[in-house]
RNA sequence: GGAGAGAUGGCAGAGUGGUCGAAUGCGGCGGUCUUGAAAACCGUUGAGGGUAAAACCUCCGGGGGUUCGAAUCCCUCUCUCUCCGCCA
């Protein structure tokens, strides 16, 4: 969420870079600053009226104790009077303030200012690629058939329990799983981040808090019997530790980082580009999260980046890193930096990270702040990041280090799976 | 799921209708004393809105109600604890 004191200071630069994320925001600032008008003037009048109403309410006390009922009478008349206007003003009040609110939800976050122009996923940048794109044979397999081939993922019987993009992971498959969470876990850890374990489910105040509510319910799975949802990321969970906190500033940087499995709904997508493991309902990531001093988020973006790059580089995949233009730009995020491998036998490159900076917009909304050394309160930054995200990791490992005898292991991950062959 | 108890400032904990935004203790900050520290003593110490600064307004888990006036009474929701039941 946007401060509202940054839109009335500037409306006409709110907007100019909001149309950067291909929105023409003109209509919702305009209103948003008439309401913040309205909601200052009606809150000005009821606190005159119930500063009178406090002061008349004391004389009556006073009245009381010395004896004199009668003459407090018309006093409580007078305050009954009030009382019914002030009413009609409190809920002028509520309802501007909700409206407000409400206006506030749909702005996105402000591109930052190196964040390129354009419409969609075609117009981002590519600002570094890394490693050799591997050579395969003729006859090399997408992940899909190496899959069944080597039994190692089962699409068929998680269809049959669950539907289609709840897979089961079986034999080495399932332990490659548990290699690749225990070497992001142990990655982490190494570079600061203490780890957490988080509910897989959140309230509605928690989506709110992240923006994942309301720009993006129709993606969440939704438990309506409890009101919970199932989270799409750990982000949503290790951010909301924070919600609504005063934090100081010795406490900055914050570093966590959690395992947990991922839930979305995917709701619109079909075909080829979902085969496989490439876009699934229920799938396994490692989130990296940091919450940092405000002068500091860039720099934090930057260093967030390399570690990411130094997973990818450790288990030898190529990866390319991606700036993403406005127009593909998240409802909440400032920069973002997308990872893609190559995946060899589709001959197309997967996502399989995304880092971004939010700045202050999660923290406005979830009132996370922190005390300067003027003892000040501040929103902080967030910054998140996928580290890794597993299904499309395992596709460019298992199509990309495919041979004739099977599938080889990365040697970094040799000391979790205790195998280095699928065959 | 059933029965009961509770939710107050950073923490502990008073406060059952009228100067209560809230006693007291601890903690924090500043000072006196000290070579320094501890102890002792003095002062200070919640958040949000509002203002040029004040004034002023709101907040005692959330929401609603009674009353001239609510931390205090009533309703409701959420959460916590204790006991019973069920259970990985």
């Amino acid at each position: 969420m946007l401060q509202i004191n940054r839109i009335k200071e500037d409306p006409k630069t709110i907007i100019e870079r909001l149309a950067i994320k291909q929105l023409d925001a003109t209509a919702v600032v305009e209103k948003i600053i008439a309401l913040d008008e309205k909601r200052r003037h009606t809150q000005k009048t009821l606190d005159d009226n119930l500063s009178e109403s406090n002061i008349l309410a004391k004389e009556i006390g006073l009245l009381y104790k010395t004896g004199k009922k009668e003459a407090a009478e018309p006093l409580k008349v007078q305050t009954s009077n009030l009382k019914l206007v002030n009413k009609e003003l409190t809920d002028l009040l509520d309802r501007t303030e909700k409206e407000l609110h409400q206006q506030l939800l749909l702005l996105p976050n402000l591109p930052h200012k190196d964040v390129p122009a354009g419409r969609n996923d075609t117009d981002n940048v590519v600002i570094s690629e890394h490693g050799i794109l591997p050579q395969l044979s003729d006859n090399a397999l997408p992940h899909w058939e190496l899959a069944s081939r080597y039994h190692i993922i089962d699409f068929e019987t998680g269809a049959k329990v669950s539907g289609a993009g709840f897979p089961f992971y079986v034999g080495k498959g399932a332990k490659l799983q548990r290699a690749l969470i225990s070497f992001f876990l142990d990655a982490a850890t190494d570079s600061g981040y203490t780890e957490y374990q988080t509910p897989l489910m959140v309230n509605e105040a928690s989506g709110y808090g992240t923006g994942q509510l309301p720009d993006k319910d129709g993606q969440m799975y939704h438990v309506t019997n409890d009101n919970l949802y199932l989270i799409p990321t750990a982000e949503v969970p290790l951010t909301n530790i924070f919600r609504g906190n005063m934090l100081k500033e010795s406490d900055l940087p914050i570093k966590i980082t959690a395992y947990s499995a991922c839930f979305r709904r995917e709701a619109g997508s079909y075909g080829k580009e979902v085969r496989g493991l490439n876009r699934l309902h229920q799938f396994d990531k490692v989130e990296i999260v940091q919450i940092v001093d405000p002068e500091k988020s860039y720099e934090v973006l930057e260093e967030m980046k390399s570690y990411i790059a130094s997973l990818l580089d450790a288990l030898e995949l190529p990866y390319r890193i991606v700036k993403l233009c406005g127009g593909d730009l998240s409802f909440t995020a400032a920069l973002t930096y997308d990872f893609e491998v190559f995946s060899a036998a589709q001959q197309r490159w997967l996502e399989v990270s995304s880092v971004s900076n939010f700045e202050d917009f999660q923290a406005n909304r979830m009132k996370l702040r922190f005390k300067n050394s003027n003892n000040k309160s501040h929103p902080v930054h967030t910054l998140n990041g996928s580290a890794l995200a597993l299904p499309r990791i395992l596709a460019a490992l298992l199509e990309n280090n495919q041979n004739s005898y099977g599938i080889s292991i990365p040697k970094i991950l040799v000391p979790y799976t205790k195998f280095n062959m699928i065959s």
